[in-house]
DNA sequence: AAACTGCTCAACCGCAGACTG
DNA sequence: CCAGTCTGCGGTTGAGCAGTT
């Protein structure tokens, strides 16, 4: 007998459900978290009389009920932050998901596979490439970081931010200094990023036992620090030190493989305005 | 109006690591 | 130390919806 046979005659005995939630299932486990407290998913499912294994109502809790998941459309300040957490840290999602108040990493891993993944899919090259990585440090990020910061302040025609940034790379933007408490140094020396407080740096890390709320307005707090950064124009594009190239070393050598690879697709350079448009009426 | 296509996202699955007795 | 159980993660699926032909 197979382990798929297995696992359906096992769910026939125990007349488990599966498939979308119902309100009343719903409600008897908002319920029974309540009173109980969540963890413990198999004996939660036992003892809440709910027709589900441990993993489906964990699941159900944590990505639906939960009463701090926020819902709706990704923010660009949201986009920003997961385009540049998966730089460096690849399709760690609930990693990424530490950083993103609110949302899941199932949302988040949604979000990769249907806009960023789709954008690759277009630009006919995979979503690992050196290609695809660079267009979204080079170009996809900045212009992020551009809108950002005209959401922000609209009328700002004067500011020396509206300089073009294309061509500035994530790694060059040491920044996102989202220090609460100059005290605390978060740096992560593996990723480059600077945490926003102590509190995120111990849910990511080290949490053991209960989880330490993730950072609550780290949104915001990234939002505002950009738009700072932007604003005072103070080294907002520092070279990173550590293991980047720089600035010129990019132009450099960039100018000459983004060259070659426009000659090399005809219609690369179409598709890159097409992908703005699209992120432009995604909002 | 019907058929088709593409997209979104909730839910499931398998696996690995942590935990427990 | 070991075996069984639990938990959490990342990958995948498929129902439902919207837009297009």
């Amino acid at each position: 007998m197979d382990k798929i046979q297995e696992h359906n005659i096992d769910e026939e005995i125990m007349d488990l459900r599966r498939g979308p939630w119902t309100v009343e299932e719903d409600f008897i486990l908002i319920n029974y978290i309540a009173h109980h407290g969540e963890g413990r998913w198999n004996s939660l499912a036992r003892c809440s009389g709910l027709k589900r294994t441990g993993k489906s109502c964990r699941l159900r809790w944590l990505n639906y009920l939960r009463p701090d998941v926020r819902r709706g459309n990704i923010t660009l300040e949201e986009q920003l932050l997961i385009l540049q957490l998966h730089s460096h840290w690849g399709n760690r999602w609930s990693k990424i998901a530490e950083h993103l108040s609110g949302r899941t990493d199932n949302e988040i891993k949604n979000y990769w596979r249907t806009r960023v993944q789709k954008h690759a899919k277009r630009l006919k090259c995979d979503v690992n490439s050196k290609q695809f990585k660079d267009t979204l440090r080079y170009i996809w990020i900045p212009r992020l970081v551009e809108r950002i910061q005209a959401a922000k302040i609209p009328n700002n025609s004067h500011n020396e931010a509206q300089q073009p940034v294309l061509g500035r790379g994530i790694n060059e933007l040491v920044p996102i200094q989202l220090t609460h408490n100059n005290n605390n140094n978060n740096n992560n020396a593996s990723t480059g990023i600077t945490l926003a407080n102590s509190s995120v740096a111990a849910s990511s890390e080290n949490s053991i036992g209960t989880q330490v709320s993730p950072l609550s307005n780290l949104s915001d707090c990234c939002y505002d620090c950009i738009v700072n950064q932007i604003s005072s124009n103070q080294d907002y594009y520092q070279v990173n030190q550590c293991d980047q190239l720089s600035y010129e070393d990019f132009q450099a050598m960039d100018q000459q493989n983004i060259q070659l690879w426009m000659d090399s697709t005809e219609d690369v350079f179409d598709n890159l305005c097409n992908i703005e448009d699209i992120w432009s009426l995604e909002q």
